[in-house]
DNA sequence: ACTTGATCATAC
DNA sequence: GTATGATCAAGT
């Protein structure tokens, strides 16, 4: 089966409305179809269907620190749900730097740039991976009231490493954004600062959406604040 | 049932 | 080591 290489949407509608073609269609149609493969025990294959489906609407940010369409501004997100739609994990959105934490500020941050557009495509839960089915495309960016809530999120942990250090920080803080490992292993490996100032090993962390805010938004993205 | 902490694959 | 894409599985 021959690689099919997708050209980029050159507008988010367009975007939006290829998103919105490939609903109700399964991972293995959609595998086929493109030629990408998405095969074998999902504990072995996660980031598959993410890799998946943007091929299939031709991203181009790949593995550098990009958005996953560039010249749009925008990244893409799908979501593991129930039948209902309810969301069955939260959401990566980006590392969080442990070792400039103290200077990071919301408004130059990664954090919030990945989510000032995010193109969100549910997958539906099936019995095997090549079952699973695409779900209704949301094409959103925040409320100003919801980048208050992200923002305070982000600042809370980031005021956390500024004044105890990276440890202080649990992934029970956030209202939606929220601060977890993010690595191979458990191994501490990335560079931080403590308290005292003394340069320690800590586990790499990233940033995640909780399932109740992107479940919240899937729902009714009008409800939210 | 749901969340937190841990883990899997791949590119550079 | 960093980044990308996520889901697993133990703890509550």
């Amino acid at each position: 089966v021959a690689l099919t290489v997708i050209a980029p949407p050159r507008t988010k509608e367009e975007l939006l409305a290829r998103a919105s073609a490939l609903r109700g269609y399964t991972l293995g149609a959609l595998s086929d179809a493109i030629g990408f493969p998405v095969e074998g025990d999902s504990s072995r294959t996660k980031g598959k269907v993410g890799e998946l489906v943007e091929r299939a609407l031709g991203a181009t940010g790949g593995a550098s620190a990009t958005h996953d369409f560039p010249h749009l501004g925008v990244e893409l997100k799908t979501i593991p749900t129930s039948e209902q739609g309810k969301p069955r994990e939260s959401t990566y959105v980006c590392t969080l730097a442990v070792a400039e934490a103290d200077r990071a500020e919301w408004s130059t941050s990664w954090a919030r740039a990945k989510l000032s557009c995010v193109l969100w495509l549910p997958i539906v839960i099936g019995r095997t991976a090549r079952e699973r089915t695409i779900g209704a495309p949301l094409l959103w960016w925040p409320t100003p009231e919801q980048e208050n809530v992200l923002q305070a999120d982000f600042d809370e942990v980031m005021g956390t490493i500024g004044s105890g250090g990276i440890e202080g920080v649990t992934a029970r803080m956030g209202r939606w954004l929220q601060v977890r490992p993010k690595a191979r292993d458990g191994a501490p490996r990335a560079t931080a600062w403590g308290a005292d100032g003394a340069r320690i090993a800590t586990v790499p962390r990233g940033f995640y959406l909780r399932a109740l805010f992107t479940g919240a938004l899937l729902r009714d993205p009008e409800a939210l604040p």
